[in-house]
DNA sequence: GCGACAG
DNA sequence: ATCTTGTCGC
């Protein structure tokens, strides 16, 4: 019995690597001791978990729906023993129990405010529920806020927060705690909230909190992170100032040239795909399209507010047959979303949709998963050349390009400007310009992607995908003027959200 | 100050 | 992005 954390993962300039095979299940045999169920007498049942060898447990206050002497429920105690309270703050959903009987393993909890630079880790959430054993999950840290910024209208608005992409919904996972891949406790889970998890992160707030429950603090695992003062409010110039912050600090993690394991298949003159020598190296396959359609929110209780439904799609096409054949095809489906569109923040909108349904692939191990994503927003075409294209593509760390269906105006460049230099282009045979700003730099490329077309589609480096390549591969993959992985998407997107939005769930065959 | 502004 | 009918042309 003891503290117990994960050591085997590796390191990436000051970024944990994501647990690989064998590793997740050793981490979870590792961990999963130091998770408990909690159940109120009301019958309802979340999680926790141990941080000290006093037996103390760490969940959130909603868990206990009132109840002063929870059953616990842990690895060593499968018929349960009571706990009684420590420390209760319904303000910021935190709570810390004791029980008397058995030590058990426990974690360490990670008391830090540097999650922001995280966005993208991979974390680890094992919840125990009732019934079940434990559960175990990885996903994404795909934004960060506090109950304010996030928009629930709940407790203490400045608690910190950060949110996960994660797709079983699990029962029970309430106070469930999130491991990073060392196996330090970051935060736990609390609501679930337009398709993603909220997780209440631990701060060096709450060690006071664990100080005044005599928790002792040398016997437990306390580790502390940089800590930072939290200021918070939720006017939309302060979230647009902190998304704004979120775009630098992930840009730095961007990459504009070629960057990818495979190999572009060369289109021959005969107009069949022709193989560039049978070198070593996979070809290029796989390649996703992302959208997210939306519509109004029927359901009664939303109709007068701006909640709408959405449905996010990612779908695989297969570019080496000659139909660009859809080899994968997944939803999720959004109720209540209330995330506005704000030009230039369109990734706080959509990326978390499709996050999820990327994560979900890679959880599965699906053959399918794409080389390359072909994404419905702009890359570098953007005003702090950050855009969705982009963020997608360093929070997944998957090659991406931008596609852009009307031009983002941006550093000189108009819509008709374009159309003029692209139609003085034409005669000279060309079919595409790229896209310089008045103040210099490269922004992408508008092309004519179908012959009797004047409307271009703008082309824009996501991320690990110079844009030559990318011109060169969204040549190849166009039978209208939008790219066919974005236009399935799109199509299908809006197709299953009519078929099983609000209203219409099972009604239809 | 005003307009423009991916989806 | 969504709400929407017809209409023109290949
Ligand atoms: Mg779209």
């Amino acid at each position: 019995m003891g503290l117990k954390t994960y050591w085997k993962v590796t390191e990436d300039q000051g970024y944990l690597d994501d647990l690989k095979g064998s590793q997740l299940k050793e981490f979870f045999d590792c961990m999963a001791p130091t998770v408990v169920n909690v159940e109120n007498k009301k019958g309802g049942s979340g999680s926790g978990v141990i941080i000290d060898e006093g037996r103390h447990i760490i969940t959130c206050a909603r868990v206990l729906e009132g109840d002063l002497e929870p059953t616990i429920i842990t690895a060593s105690q499968k018929d349960g023993t009571k706990a009684s309270i420590s420390k209760y703050d319904r303000e910021s959903d935190f709570c810390v129990l004791k029980y008397q009987k058995n030590k058990d393993d426990y974690a360490e909890l990670y008391l830090g405010d540097d999650t922001v630079k995280n966005i993208g880790q991979e974390v680890y959430i094992i919840s125990m529920s009732a019934i079940l054993p434990h559960v175990f999950t990885a996903a994404k840290i795909t934004g960060y806020g506090t109950y304010g910024t996030l928009g629930l209208d709940f407790g203490n608005k400045s608690q910190p927060m950060f949110m996960v992409s994660d797709i079983s919904a699990v029962p029970g996972s309430s106070g469930a705690p999130v491991f990073d891949a060392r196996g330090r406790v970051l935060g736990m889970v609390t609501h679930e909230h337009l398709g993603y998890r909220v997780v209440r992160k631990f701060v060096g707030n709450d060690a006071a909190s664990l100080q005044a429950t005599n928790t002792s603090m040398d016997d437990h695992g306390l580790c502390h992170g940089r800590d930072r003062g939290e200021s918070s409010s939720s006017s939309s110039i302060e979230i647009q100032n902190q998304w704004r912050e979120i775009q630098d600090l992930l840009k730095e993690r961007l990459i504009t040239q070629d960057d990818f394991p495979w190999k572009l298949p060369i289109p021959s003159s005969s107009g069949n795909v022709a193989v560039e020598e049978e070198e070593e190296g996979t070809l290029l396959k796989y390649v996703g399209g992302v959208d997210v359609s939306y519509s109004k929110e029927l359901d009664s209780a939303a109709a007068a507010s701006t909640a709408a439904c959405g449905c996010g799609s990612l779908v695989v096409l297969d570019i080496t047959t000659p139909t660009l054949q859809v080899v994968y095809q997944d939803f999720f489906l959004l109720t209540n979303f209330d995330v506005p569109y704000i030009p230039s923040f369109l990734a706080f909108r959509e990326a978390p949709i499709l996050l999820q349904l990327l994560q979900k692939m890679k959880n599965t191990d699906n053959p399918f998963y794409p080389q390359l994503l072909l994404v419905d927003g702009n890359g570098l075409l953007h005003p702090r050349g950050f855009g969705l294209a982009c963020h997608l593509g360093v929070l997944a760390n998957i090659p991406t390009i931008g596609i852009g269906k009307n031009l983002h105006h941006v550093d000189g460049l108009t819509q008709s400007g374009v159309r003029k230099l692209l139609q003085a282009k034409d005669s000279r045979g060309e079919d595409f310009i790229t896209l310089t700003g008045s103040s210099g730099p490269v922004w992408g490329a508008a092309m004519r992607s179908t012959k009797g077309s004047c409307k271009p589609i703008y082309i824009s480096v996501g991320h690990r995908v110079s844009l030559n390549t990318a011109i060169k591969i969204v040549k190849m993959i166009c039978k209208y003027r939008v790219p066919e992985p974005i236009r399935q998407a799109d199509i299908r997107s809006r197709d299953h959200l009519q078929k099983n939005s609000c209203g219409n769930g099972g009604t239809l065959q």
